[in-house]
DNA sequence: GCGCTATGTTACTGACGAGTAGCATCGGAC
DNA sequence: GTCCGATGCTACTCGTCAGTAACATAGCGC
C-alpha cells in the first residue's frame, strides 16, 4: 500500500491554504518567535480562543505544530503573551495621552481618541481584551480588569479634582467614560464610515464634557 | 426490601455534588423544562458556555443528561433559548423607561437605572448578554447585536430631537450612552457597596446630561 | 389489577484537539 | 568534506465531552 502517498498532496503540494506563509527556510530562535506571535495574534483575533486551533497558528506561521510548542508551553501562555502586549499597549497609550496636557477637557479627547485609535490599529488586536471568549480563565480576567484599572486610575484624578466628588465616585464615573469610549469605538467600527472617526470623537467629548442638554 | 435505598449514597460514595437538586420524582413536561432552564441558567453564569458541561447542568437540576436532550435538541439550542429569554427582558426593560415619560432628563434616568437593574437582578444572567465567551457563534452574536440596536434605537430618537444632530450621529451618542451604563453597571455591581445603587446612578446620569464640566 | 407510554437511567460511541515521541535534515564549525 | 546540534516534520497518544442506544419503571387510562 501506498501509504506515503495518502496523505493526497502532501508531500509535492500542499494545498496553499489560506494566507498561510510558504514553508520557508530556518529561522533564528527570536525571528521565529516573532512571527509565531504575528500568525497567532492573526488566528486568534479572527477565530476567538476556543476556535483557534494551535495547528491552525502553526500553518498560519509556515511551520508544524511542535515549533509553536518550541517557542510556547502551552495555547494558554501563547494566547497570554499576546494579551499582555496588547494591555500595555492600551494602558501606555492611556496614560500618555492624558499626561500629554493638563487642560481637563482635553484630557478627555485624548483619552476618547486613544480608545478609537486602538481599536482602529492594526491587527484588531483590541478584541483580545474587549471581547476575549477567555473571560473565564482566572489569568485573563485578572489582565483584563488590571488594564481597565489602570486606564481608570489614570483618569479618576482629573475628575475627581475637577468635578468635586470623592475618589470611590471619581473611580465609578471614569469607569463609565472608559465604557461610553469603549463601546462607542468598538461600535464605530463595527459599522461603516457613516460618521468619520474625529467626528465621532468630537461628539462623544462634547456628550462628556457639556452633557446631553447641551450637545446641540 | 429496601430498594429505594440501593441508590442512596450512590455506589459508595458520589459525594453529593454542590447544589445539585435531588433526584426527586417525574415532572410533567413543561414544569421540567423551566426546572432545566434554571439550572442551565445557573450553570451557564458561574462557568461560562465552554466551561458548562451538560453532565454539570443535568446534574444541577437533579437529572440525568439524556432528559436534558429530550428537551433541548443540543447545548447550543440551549444557550440560545436562555439568550432570547434575557435580551428580551433587557429589550423591554429599557423600552418601557424610556416610554414612562416625555422628559428627556428622566429618560435618560430610566435607561441607566434599567441597567443597573438588570445587572443586579437575580441569577446574573446579564452574564449571557454582556460576558458571553460564545461571541464568535454567529447566532449569539446576532442576538447580542440586535440587543444593543434594540435599546440605541429607543434611545436615538431622543436625542435626535433634543440634541440637534443627524440619525447616524444620535445612534453613536446612543451607543455611547449605553457603554457608559453596561459598564459602570457591571463594575459597580463587582465592586461591592463603595457607592450606593442610587447615588451611582445620579452620577452618571449627571454626567450624562450635564457633563463632566458641570458635574460638580 | 394491567398494560402502555411518558419519563427516566446507565453506559456507551465517536469526534476532536492539545500536547508529544521519535525521526529527518539543514548548514555552520573546523 | 564531515560532524553535530539546532531546527523542523510526521504521526501518534490520550483525555474530554457532546450526543445516543438500549433498557427500566412509574403511574394514568380503562
Amino acid at each position: 500500500m501506498p501509504r506515503a502517498q495518502s496523505r493526497a498532496g502532501a508531500r509535492p503540494g500542499v494545498p496553499a491554504k489560506r494566507a498561510a506563509t510558504p514553508r520557508g527556510g530556518r529561522l533564528p530562535r527570536t525571528a521565529r518567535r516573532a512571527q509565531l506571535l504575528t500568525a497567532a495574534l492573526e488566528v486568534f483575533v479572527q477565530q476567538g480562543y476556543h476556535a483557534a486551533l494551535m495547528d491552525d497558528i502553526a500553518e498560519h506561521a509556515g511551520v508544524s505544530k511542535p515549533v509553536l510548542y518550541q517557542h510556547f508551553p502551552s495555547k494558554l501562555e501563547l494566547y497570554l503573551a499576546l494579551l499582555d502586549q496588547t494591555v500595555e499597549d492600551l494602558e501606555r497609550r492611556v496614560r500618555e495621552a492624558i499626561e500629554t496636557t493638563s487642560d481637563n477637557r482635553e484630557r478627555v479627547r485624548g483619552a476618547i481618541t486613544t480608545y478609537f485609535d486602538f481599536v482602529d490599529s492594526e491587527g484588531a488586536a483590541y478584541r483580545l481584551v474587549f471581547e476575549s471568549d477567555l473571560r473565564n480563565e482566572p489569568a485573563v480576567r485578572e489582565r483584563v480588569e488590571k488594564a481597565l484599572d489602570s486606564v481608570v486610575a489614570a483618569i479618576a484624578d482629573t475628575i475627581a479634582a475637577g468635578a468635586g466628588v470623592d475618589a470611590a465616585e471619581a473611580r465609578l464615573l471614569s469607569v463609565g467614560l472608559a465604557g461610553l469610549a469603549e463601546v462607542s469605538a468598538r461600535w464605530w467600527l463595527a459599522s461603516g464610515d457613516s460618521v468619520s472617526k474625529e467626528r465621532a470623537v468630537e461628539l462623544l467629548v462634547s456628550l462628556a464634557w457639556r452633557g446631553l442638554a447641551k450637545t446641540r
